[in-house]
RNA sequence: GGGGAGAUGGCUGAGUGGACAAAAGCAGCAGACUGUAAAUCUGCCGGCGAAAGCCUACGUAGGUUCGAAUCCUGCUCUCCCCA
């Protein structure tokens, strides 16, 4: 296929970057995959280390579609040796330790996740492991030579770690290495990542540099802040949106972000460009944080999910009635009390201690009607709507 | 290799023999208010129990004691200083 005009490309590219380093051979790389007519090489490394992929990560596949669709080719690599290592960017502290089942488990939902944004067709997914664990000591060592500790030390995690005390693994000081081998290995153009990633993908330009290949361009996405507004989202911190969620919980967790959060998200995750977020600001902001819900339950899903997703919404919060399509649930115990139905019936109450405390607050309503006391019995009837806390609304049937 | 300090609930961090299921703050949950926003206010916030109370828990394994988060010993881990 043609390519597009280099500088048109590079236009693409930048929207939404942080940074691109270093930007003019991006553009002369870009010249060269036109002229030749060959396809850039793009990276993007994700560890396996949580059980889902969330918008902090949405933002940069959806970069690496940006790639796609200017006819490149992605690698998408999936860090299972890394993930062992633990990638201390940005961390205040070493990483748990991660078995190697859970790595592969991740791996897999990995592998599927990412298809809710990038083509298919036209990406290679593929694992660090296959290189790495047949990397011997004396490739190695040729490795740590060409890194200098004190350039390590530079990074501000590291030597923030450094001065306050906290332990700092030799592993955690590997990490980086391993990393830019990848590159090498892949011989990329291009390495796509968040800023923390800085001198991850920096080094990898080093190292290609010393296997006699012409060094990646490294691409930087900003850093997504988690539903609180303030941290790094992140599975670990309850902060995040996964992109596998149910459209309802897409919608409703991003309904629930805050006026401020919600420009960020904006930016950082719709298409709209700053013409049009500034007109979105001049209107209610319920409305503009409805437009970007619908926006990102259509990426994820599709378009009519979205309007479902809408009307549940509406249903159940702004006319705070009870949604017509919801989850089924079947209570077979004999207990009549309401305590053992919440605790049975609820995903979100796991202990009845809990389910005592959210009835006794007021948290129970069933057919409409509030069960304030946990002891207290439920109608003598063979199926009702419940409603556990703010958000969990079920149908039960009795048997 | 030598010397010193330390490990407390999801996190930060008080507690140095009984009043400790453990202060305080953060996070979380529920309610009120709303735009399920934010902010604010109120309450809850280890498990089981209607309650009395019982069980589990202050790195880990033992020990001393009527009684241990608190004292002693081994172990694991972390930090600091010296080499």
């Amino acid at each position: 296929m043609a390519f597009a005009d280099p500088r048109e490309q590079l236009k693409i590219i930048k929207r939404g970057t942080e940074a691109i380093i270093p930007e003019d051979e991006l553009l002369s790389k870009l010249e060269a995959s036109a002229k030749d007519n060959r396809p850039l090489k793009v990276k993007a490394g994700f560890d396996p280390t949580s059980p889902d992929l969330h918008l902090g990560h949405g933002i940069i596949l959806k970069k690496l579609r940006d790639f796609q669709a200017l006819g490149h080719e992605v690698l998408f690599l999936i860090g299972d040796f890394t993930a062992y290592i633990g990638d201390p960017s940005g961390r205040s502290e070493t990483r748990p330790s991660i078995s190697k089942e859970e790595i592969i488990k991740n791996s897999k939902t990995y592998e599927r996740q990412v298809f809710k944004v990038l083509d298919e067709q036209n990406t290679q997914v593929l694992s660090n492991s296959h290189w790495l664990s047949e990397l011997g000591p004396e490739e190695f060592m040729r490795l740590t030579s060409l890194v200098n500790v004190s350039r390590i030390l530079d990074r501000d995690d590291f030597s923030k770690r450094y001065k306050e005390g906290v332990s700092i693994s030799l592993r955690e000081f590997i990490y980086p290495l391993v990393q830019a081998y990848d590159s090498v290995q892949m011989c990329c153009d291009i390495e796509l990542g968040g800023t923390d990633q800085t001198f991850n993908i920096l080094l990898g330009r080093d190292f290609q540099r010393h296997y006699g290949q012409s060094p990646q361009v490294g691409v930087f996405l900003p850093i997504l802040e988690g539903t609180d507004g303030t941290k790094k989202m992140s599975k670990s911190l309850g902060n995040y949106i996964g992109l596998d969620e149910s459209p309802q919980d897409i919608y409703g967790k991003l309904m629930s972000i805050s006026d401020e959060l919600m420009w960020r998200y904006y930016l950082l995750l719709s298409t709209c460009d700053e013409e049009e977020i500034k007109e979105l600001k001049a209107r209610h902001p319920m409305e503009a944080k409805k437009a970007l819900a619908s926006e990102i339950v259509s990426w994820l899903h599709d378009p009519q999910s979205a309007l479902e997703a809408t009307r549940d919404f509406e249903t159940k919060f702004s006319k705070r009635s009870f949604p017509e399509d919801v989850k089924e649930k079947v209570y077979s115990s004999s207990s009549r009390k309401v305590v053992d139905l919440v605790l049975e019936v609820s995903d979100s109450v796991s202990t009845r201690g809990q389910a005592k405390r959210l009835i006794s607050q007021g948290g129970l309503v069933i057919n409409g009607e509030k069960y304030a006391d946990p002891n207290s019995v439920f109608p003598d009837d063979t199926a009702f709507e419940v409603k556990i806390g703010k958000k969990e609304f079920l149908k039960v049937e009795i048997k």
